[in-house]
DNA sequence: TTGCTGACCGACG
DNA sequence: CCGTCGGCCAGCA
């Protein structure tokens, strides 16, 4: 509806995350309308660290709970630490009770 | 301009 | 259960 580039969709909508809540790659590429493109959602988080916006990539995995990007996102466990200082239990690189913490830009919109 | 790559997802065997 | 493949679209050499 804008003028907006997909990349900049992804990081509006990326900063809508509530805190101390994580979303998916596929549900923010649903919520887009480019479901099907949830490449394009993490090729956007990809180019996100090169944005100068605060981009919190680290509330973004995969649709299982799994902190996918954790090797892009500074080659340690920084996504893991940012997500328990929220209050997000991660285990083995892996979101607990990620249905609880789970954001649904296309329900909760 | 063409082609490869990529932090995913779902289906198939 | 696990490995493999195709599809989706945009950026970069």
């Amino acid at each position: 509806m804008t003028a907006l580039s997909f990349f900049e969709r992804v990081y509006d909508v990326v900063k809508l995350i509530p805190y101390g809540r994580v979303t998916s790659y596929g549900a923010i590429a649903t919520y887009l309308g480019t479901a099907g493109s949830s490449r394009m959602v993490g090729w956007a988080m990809n180019s996100s660290h090169t944005h100068s916006d605060d981009i919190p990539a680290h509330r973004v995995v995969n649709r299982v709970g799994v902190l996918t990007g954790k090797n892009h996102f500074g080659g340690s466990d920084v996504m893991q630490e940012l997500l328990e200082a929220e209050g997000v239990q991660v285990d083995n690189d892996q979101v607990a009770h990620f249905e609880k913490v789970f954001w649904d830009p296309g329900r909760e919109l």
